[in-house]
RNA sequence: GCGGACGUGGUGGAAUUGGUAUACACAGCAGACUUAAAAUCUGCCGCCGAUAAGGCAUACGGGUUCAAGUCCCGUCGUCCGCACCA
């Protein structure tokens, strides 16, 4: 490495360049510095060449398979990946350690529209801006120095992975899992493309700002919905997910049951209709019901706007307003009266009027509703607004039938049922099974009035995307024999590399040639499929082609049950829902397809927190990144100043690291500035990893003291103690308390790795080291304790193996240990030295700590009891009297109640 | 609006799940070494109090308990998710 190379921009650079420098004047190892550079490169290269961490699948020991969410090859790692992967590696090492064939791969998300914005910003194919991307960053994550089994890459863009998609989608489709159908898009009249929601804003496409439309267009869905009931069943039996992940899928599966009810139309519509079908899951409360709510979207609405221009004006405005939940649930309730009049189910003489209103989802139930505004605060809201009767039917515990009322809070509690009939008296839960009941056994038509009925608000996945960089699905359109599967011994459908992004629209369906082709039955002009499907479906089954990924197969069903599921699944909560319910379903379609044998995908999932760091803004309000910024402090205050010309710089608050606000550090500059090790252990320190982690200089500087620390100390360790002593048959009390040191820590950390709390495994780890820095400074070490220093020494390092692994070898290596600690088994606790003969208790007068007492192992509770009594401490509180009351919890606390 | 999570020193956090509150680290202060700086090492570091004794402290107010950061009720605040879920 060259002076010119790391002494460029940045202060923190000329620092190191000062510090390599010395570490070459330095006379002996132990006070030379601890070169990562250089280290980190040699070790790299032993494990690759002694193929280290290349996983068989006949590896007779027990499998463990560890899994990070593999990256979107956006151009280079950022920190949230390396917090990401160094936590996989950390559990893929400590589980290798520990006899398991472990399985940890890596992969690239390789489609999707960020090539193709590429390619249309700067003329560039998406295909090499893709395979750019996973060649610089394959470079990155190399010099992390995971323990990843990278014969086992792969892209999704490859199309050898993604000829075996379509193998499924073809499976899937014999299996009745697929559809085809009509679905609303957001449609971008300039671009001719469709928009994702976050592409529109404020109703404008974002590229060309166009106003969006609202297409019908036909679409190939997944029939996940087949599946709601027990997707929803098996959250229960995912114990090692975190509960806020699983109520997440729950709310999104969002099963409820309700009543279907039949109402008849006092006039029949002019559309035709006679009868009015709604979905209630307070059927309960029918006996409130104000007024009935129609969808814009509903026929009915649709055909009295045709008539009705104030209605199709009032239609059009809904469709403006946001489709998202929060902004509607914000927005006002508004609603236009349609004149019609329906009867009520239990009281013909009661006649209620039918609304459109925004606040109804067509895509939910059956895009109607019965209104009962004093239990449901939207009817309230709206009856409110256009003086609609709130007649309570529902009584809270306690409160007065003559009095109650509701004001501007509908009540949606628990209670007793009255203002209803035949239901007054009786509960919430009676009520609905009693009305069931009733309208179940009434009649409309021939049908019944109601019919139970279970909804679920999870929809089926929409999978076609009409874009260029995806995974082709495999149909062939022919007029005469209409919607066909590309044979399979004709697979794959290959994307076309003569494309261009000149002209919008999808460059599938204007390319001269590739969508033309013979019809497969009756061998007539028929046109390819040019829809491609949705990025998630690659990543829904990424997780089964890493346990055989050269197949000509989707799987090797036996390769793929014997390695599923992942035992350990790593990434970002922003999956918490999609990805990984998509999965959860594909898992169950290639299960039925014959692909795998497992339903659940994912044994054991952690979802990381966010890497953030502070926000700095010139004086001319642009962002500034923290590479320009330094840091001073004056007057005890935290001041920033610009680096090049000193002006000053506001401090903002701590965010998301994001291009946007520029806040970013790059991980090949740490890494070249400090080495892999150092970034991994400040990844690992202080913030619990599903916590947010800030990142700062401060921070990443004591890593890298650390990491001088554990070498130097190792170095002077190896050098006093050269030899590996005998173990000896006695030990004075210092050198027990230093092995019994070791082994706490030892099982602790262990306990911890096991549990993924790798802040508190750091903790003890700076523990153990203060404790044999100490140790090993005395003048004369006697041999019982440089034994005990040495053993400390060792398993030191080999516990930081998994966490700071290059350091970990290169000490290793000065210790004169034996092979690569990267091959090595995880150290033996002597459970002997974790039991100590006499156990100090604290010991508490009336709840607050005044003493400790000291008594032998098997002490009983009576001698506890009378050691405790006879404390000065504790006698001198008594002044003579007997206490109340004595608490001894065993190897705990003692508690003297006066 | 609905649903959820969280609130501990100047800062990140720990607390064996009801049993010594503040481990460990960062920052800061003082000292040693040095011509000096950096690095390194030693000590101090929740608040009040005098350097003591002692008292008070886990957002705030109640409660349960021999014992509460941890459990229960209420209030306030912060953050996250959301597809109008009838």
């Amino acid at each position: 490495m060259t002076g010119a190379a790391i002494s460029g921009d940045s202060p923190r650079k000329a620092i190191l360049f000062e510090r390599t420098r010395k570490s070459g004047t330095a006379k002996s190892m132990a006070t030379e510095r601890y070169n990562a550079r250089e280290a980190e490169a040699r070790w790299q290269k032993v494990w690759d060449e002694n193929q280290v961490f290349v996983t068989r699948n006949d590896d007779p020991q027990p499998k463990y398979y560890v899994l990070e969410m593999f990256p979107y090859p956006s151009g280079r790692i950022h920190m949230g990946h390396v917090r990401n992967y160094t936590m996989g590696d950390v559990v893929a090492r400590y589980k290798r350690a520990r006899g398991f064939n472990v399985l940890h791969p890596m992969g690239w998300d390789a489609f999707g529209m960020p090539a193709e914005n590429a390619a249309m910003q700067n003329k560039v194919h998406p295909k090499d801006w893709t395979y750019e991307n996973i060649a610089t960053m394959r470079g990155q994550l190399k010099i992390m120095g995971l323990s990843l089994d990278w014969s086992r890459e792969f892209a999704t863009c490859d199309p050898e992975y993604y000829a075996q998609q379509q193998r499924l989608f073809l499976d899937f489709l014999e299996a009745g899992l697929v559809d085809r159908r009509k679905s609303k898009v957001n449609w971008d009249p300039v671009d001719m493309t469709v928009l994702a929601n976050e592409q529109v804003i404020d109703g404008r496409g974002w590229r060309s700002g166009a106003v969006v439309e609202q297409r019908e267009l036909t679409q190939w869905f997944l029939r996940i919905t087949d599946y709601a009931e027990e997707l929803l069943e098996a959250i229960d039996t995912l114990d090692r997910w975190p509960d806020k992940v699983r109520l997440m899928q729950r709310n999104w599966i969002g099963r409820s049951e309700g009543l279907r009810v039949t109402f008849e139309f006092v006039t029949p519509a002019p559309s035709g209709e006679t009868t009015l079908e709604i979905f209630t899951t307070r059927p309960d409360t029918l006996y409130g019901a104000s007024f009935m709510g129609l969808s814009p979207d509903h026929p009915i609405s649709q055909a009295l706007a045709e008539k009705d221009p104030e209605l199709a004006a009032f239609i059009e405005e809904c469709h403006h307003l946001g489709t998202s939940e929060e902004a509607i649930e914000k927005a006002e309730k508004r609603g236009f009266d349609t004149g019609l009049k329906v009867k009520h189910p239990l009281d013909e003489t009661v006649e209620l009027p039918v609304y459109v209103a925004n606040f109804i989802l067509m895509g939910y139930g059956t895009g109607a509703i019965f209104a009962c505004p004093a239990h449901d605060q939207r009817d309230l809201d709206f009856a409110r607004k256009y003086g609609l009767p709130v007649k309570p039917v529902v009584l809270p515990k306690d409160a007065d039938p003559a009095t109650f009322e509701i004001g501007d809070e509908a009540y949606t509690g628990d209670g007793t049922i009255f203002n209803s009939d035949f239901m007054d008296g009786m509960s919430v839960p009676d009520a609905k099974e009693a009305i069931a009941k009733r309208l179940e056994s009434q009649t409309v038509g021939n049908n019944p009035q109601g019919v139970r009925e279970i909804n679920f608000r999870l929809r089926d996945w929409g999978i076609s995307r009409q874009r260029y960089w995806g995974c082709p699905i495999p149909v062939i359109h022919c007029e005469t024999c209409g919607t066909l599967p590309v044979p399979k011994d004709s697979l794959p459908v290959k994307l076309p590399d003569d494309i261009n992004f000149d002209k919008p629209g999808n460059p599938l369906d204007r390319h001269p040639t590739w969508k033309h082709v013979a019809c497969p039955k009756c061998g007539k002009d028929a046109t390819r499929e040019t829809d491609t499907m949705d990025t998630f479906v690659d990543s829904s089954w990424y997780f089964a082609r890493f346990t055989d990924p050269r197949n000509s197969e989707p799987t090797d069903k036996e390769a793929a049950d014997a390695w599923l599921p992942v035992d350990q699944y790593i990434g970002g909560i922003e999956h918490a829902i999609l990805h990984l319910l998509y999965s959860r379903f594909f898992a169950r379609a290639m299960k039925k397809t014959g692909h795998l044998g497992v339903t659940e995908p994912f044994k054991g999932l952690f979802t990381q927190g966010m890497v953030t760091h502070e926000t700095y803004k010139g004086a001319d309000g642009a962002w500034i990144s923290p590479a320009e910024v330094r840091l001073e402090e004056r007057d005890g205050k935290r001041h920033a100043v610009l680096e090049i010309d000193g002006s000053a710089v506001t401090i903002g608050p701590i965010e998301k690291m994001s291009k946007s606000k520029k806040n970013t550090v790059d991980p090949t500059d740490i890494i070249e500035t400090y080495g892999a090790d150092t970034a991994r252990w400040f990844m690992l320190s202080d913030s619990p990893p599903e916590r947010d982690v800030e990142w700062t200089e401060d921070g990443v500087q004591g890593a890298w003291r650390f990491v001088q620390r554990v070498w130097r100390m190792t170095g002077e360790i190896a050098e006093k103690m050269p030899v590996a002593i005998t173990k000896l048959a006695d030990f004075g009390d210092t050198a027990m308390e230093i092995r019994r040191a070791t082994h706490k820590t030892l099982k602790a950390v262990s306990d911890d790795i096991e549990k993924l709390a790798f802040n508190r495994a750091v903790a003890r780890l700076y523990e153990l080291v203060n404790t044999l820095t100490k140790a090993q400074q005395r003048q004369d070490v006697p041999v019982d304790m440089a034994y005990a220093i040495r053993e400390g020494a060792e398993y030191l390092v080999r516990m930081m193996a998994p966490m700071t692994p290059h350091l970990a070898e290169s000490c290793w290596e000065a210790l004169g240990g034996e092979g690569l600690l990267s091959t090595s088994g995880w150290p033996e606790v002597d459970e002997s030295l974790l039991v100590e003969d006499t156990i100090t208790l604290p010991v508490q007068v009336n709840g607050k700590k005044r003493a400790d007492v000291t008594v032998s192992r098997e002490a009983s509770k009576e001698e506890i009891e009378a050691a405790t009594l006879s404390l000065d401490a504790v006698s001198r509180l008594l002044d003579g009297k007997p206490p109340r009351k004595v608490i001894v919890v065993p190897a705990r606390i003692v508690n003297v109640v006066i």
